[in-house]
DNA sequence: CATAGTATACCTGTATACAACTTGATTTTT
DNA sequence: AAAAATCAAGTTGTATACAGGTATACTATG
């Protein structure tokens, strides 16, 4: 697999280079520990350092390597990391819907209710890249709905993380049929009628039992691929 | 004010080049909607572009500034973003603390406690830079300790802003002499109290409170200055 | 044999060069 | 006079060049 070429169209090639750089550590393509050097980057993409560069500086504000004096080593997502990855996204998340539950979200549900219909048909048709742009897509619009800056600032320093990680994972559980798609769409529906309750509680009852599913089922697919 | 060359050794241009600008856009000196140029910040600081080109993307990842086509428009700090950023802040200090809670944190009740004696000593030498750095530096050991690397990594995306910005409210409230420096004191030592509770409830209340007054003092001390 | 010193190759940070594009004004045309 | 075309200045994205530093391997010397 390939990043998909969908969403790469006339962004500059730093971040071409970034994303696909991610998709491979995050597939595990390329092994943690590994240290790469710009030059090395560079010649593999046929491209100059300066958007190697960016594309390094890039993946490091996502933790995804650290940069050190001499080449940058690859830090990867381990376990711990997902875990934390699901903690700060329950955390965002658990604030948002709170936000939003007291404002006028009329419109949202729709466009929720909307999300996870497409997500459905996505599934029906095996078109794993679909719906995991629709599953980004439906946590996405809520927190841009929430109209909170630095919020938003905090999802987007993850967002693509959490889409590649999404992409591989849902790939891997399409592929292999060993989980089922249905229980992923009923947890969506969930997360819209936490919304719609206004209560406090029982929303953070329903994102965590979320992010704990979510947490789950990553770990499983993501890494313990069984064709690796 | 520059900003203070004590931990500007040795990093590179590019960082210099990004402090520097941040301060100036949080201190106001840099208007907002200004639109800065690559070229046009080079020649200022007597450098190339590569570095100030790594300063921008810095400070774009902050959300200070908004690159655009042509030009990066200056976005500075409202009282909006100074709201959001303690939001933002409670989010992550109240997980932090529940989080040490259920840790054993003897040491580190030892080390706040040192770092309050300090702030104290700051505060009555009105060296307002040091008052700053040890605030920061209580808040950060909290987040480090509690060893959750994304927590981490979302603070790190705030911390540089939250320094500029401490440093300029506590610069102005203490030549101004308007607030008092003995409540910041006290408000610090209730959050040891609260990390030694273990009590949940009790947790949120003081952190909510806490940044409940940062946010009134930040808004009357960065966006209200009497003398500018 | 061990160790100090050196040489070499490579890496990063910064500067400079170049090409494609955007923007705004000026000129030409209708 | 208004609209269209063109031209000029400036901007970003990318490539390349250079300087200073670091690690590794090899050599010479005790």
């Amino acid at each position: 697999m390939q990043y998909p070429s969908i969403g790469l169209q006339g962004v500059s090639l730093g971040e071409k280079i970034s994303c696909e750089l991610r998709l491979q550590i995050i597939k595990g393509s390329i092994k943690l520990g590994t240290v790469l050097s710009e030059n090395q980057i560079a010649a593999e993409f046929n491209a100059s350092r300066s958007p190697v560069r960016e594309a390094l500086k890039t993946l490091s504000n996502e933790g995804l390597i650290r940069l050190e004096r001499m080449g940058a080593v690859v830090l990867g997502l381990t376990p711990k990391d997902i875990e934390e990855l699901c903690d700060v996204r329950c955390l965002i998340e658990t604030f948002v819907i709170q936000r939003l539950s007291a404002m006028d979200h009329e419109g949202l549900i729709h466009t929720l209710n909307k999300t996870i219909d497409k997500m459905e048909m996505a599934a029906k048709h095996r078109d794993f890249v679909e719906l995991s742009y629709q599953d980004l897509y439906f946590h996405e619009v809520m927190i841009h709905e929430a109209d909170h800056t630095r919020i938003l600032h905090l999802w987007n320093n993850i967002r693509y993380i959490v889409f590649t990680a999404l992409l591989v994972a849902t790939e891997r559980r399409i592929v292999e049929e060993t989980h089922e798609i249905e229980p992923l769409i009923e947890k969506h529906r969930l997360l819209v009628s936490a919304l719609i309750s206004k209560d406090s509680n029982y929303i953070q009852k329903v994102v965590q039992e979320h992010y704990e599913d979510t947490r789950k089922t990553v770990n499983n697919t993501v890494l313990n691929p069984k064709n690796l």
